[in-house]
DNA sequence: ATGAAGGTTGCAGAGATTGCAACACTCCAG
DNA sequence: CTGGAGTGTTGCAATCTCTGCAACCTTCAT
């Protein structure tokens, strides 16, 4: 919509890939090398961008820095996290709590396991979307329209033999979910890892988030893993019920109206 | 340098404080409605800002994904990571990598104390820069001139009694620090936590990142703390030898030149 | 020294961006 | 049901910003 704007944001992702130097960024960018320069210290300005001392630019602490005060500011983490430690405490367990937003599935919290082989994953880390119990109950919710547009544009990485195949598997593995209101992944995504997921819910009733326990197969076996699905849900939905103000929370400053 | 994206780009801060609405937007930036939806259309796009149900923006997914893409890509994490990890098994605490860039120092790794009692500290999150030991190291190498410049600057605040108080305070500590070739934190930002600090080095000796370990009083005193500085510094070496190519790396994927 | 490669700046033209005003929409009160 | 306030959205013309160019500068390697 704003095409000055626009290019300099495309500038972001380009860097992500890895430092570059002024021309790379022009000609990636497709303009000339004075108005990549102009763009990049503008971004620069903005601590979004930090020229190295080989003179090449990549992203700059600003960014990381304004990320974390992103994720802090969601307030479903704030009320989930003291009941994700408790059910880490209770299972071992890795678990992880997502959100959805425009077509992506994120990580914005994690309380690792406490045993010693621990899954690979990182706060703010992409979901595999297609494969993960958090993931399908998120798109589980979406109106069907949404759903069925998103489904046909995504990508199914057969990441093991198990992993969603396609499109129309997964808007049935998506209609499966949706009814018995939790998820599970049994090695769709990495051959000896399991979880199970739960939907947490505002007052509305939408789904808001989700939440999984997730543990590799030489800890304990897919059916095991299962039996702990009351506890997860139990969890969620205590989450569902302070984040909908059902709850009265034990101490929380005010807001500010 | 670049009007619109200045603009543009002044929003993200703005919204990093709380969702915000396109009127309480565009007073802020001093723009007419219509400007600010337009910057803010284009923002939506790269998917770093969100529009919530109750129409308010705030900050977007993307933006958080980036960060994390940002900081993998920082190699001198890579690098470090196992030692932080081996670090931590030998001695039990929590171990931290950070940073210096712009007028700011940032966590960027952070591996947990095994004891149950652990410190608050985040990844991405700004350090306090004027008593954290990785800090000073990371600034203690700056030239003086910019040392001065920033040390005026900053702003001391008294987290504790042994806090630094003021920039000449500062600037002493700095020196030694510079000079011993360490640095410590004896409950100068909370009252019973200390930590012991070394600098990890390039190949031209500037300092390019910091790391420590950190315990709270109740599990190891100051002095037994102290005990583990040859350990921390052999650490931070080894770092420094392997990020500067002193050690044929054990394996590593073709950088695309 | 000399040349090449990349980064930086002033300038004039081109074109994107801006603010305005009118319009759409939602919500609430009468 | 109707009217009105509060917000968000769009078309348009004027203008101000941004762009690409070309010349210049710096650094590095030969």
């Amino acid at each position: 919509m704003s095409q000055t704007v626009d290019r300099a944001l495309s500038i972001l992702p380009l860097l992500a890939e890895g430092p570059a130097d002024l021309g790379q960024v022009a000609e990636r960018l497709d303009v000339h090398k004075s108005t990549a320069l102009r763009l990049l210290r503008t971004l620069h300005e903005h601590g979004l961008v930090y020229r190295q001392s080989d003179q090449r630019y990549r992203l700059g602490a600003r960014l990381i820095a304004l990320a974390q005060e992103a994720m802090e500011n969601l307030d479903i983490r704030e009320i989930a996290h003291p009941h994700l430690v408790r059910l880490n405490e209770q299972c071992g367990h890795t678990v992880h709590l997502a959100v959805y937003e425009e077509n992506e599935v994120l990580y914005i919290d994690k309380v690792e396991s406490r045993y010693p082989v621990r899954m690979y994953s990182r706060i703010g880390k992409p979901v595999a979307i297609t494969v993960a119990g958090v993931a399908k109950l998120l798109l589980a919710d979406l109106p069907e329209a949404e759903r069925r547009v998103l489904a046909d544009k995504l990508d199914y990485p057969m990441y093991t033999a198990r992993s969603t195949p396609n499109a129309p598997a997964f808007l049935r593995e998506l209609e499966k979910v949706r009814e018995q209101g939790w998820a599970t992944d049994l090695g769709g995504h990495e051959e000896s890892i399991n979880c199970v997921a739960a939907p947490i819910r505002g007052a509305d009733g939408r789904v808001v988030a989700a939440m999984s326990v997730s543990a590799p197969n030489v800890v304990v076996t897919a059916d095991e893993l299962l039996t702990l699905l009351p506890l997860v849900r139990r969890t969620a939905d205590a989450i569902s019920g302070e984040y909908s103000g059902r709850t009265p929370v034990p101490s929380s400053k005010d807001p500010h109206d």
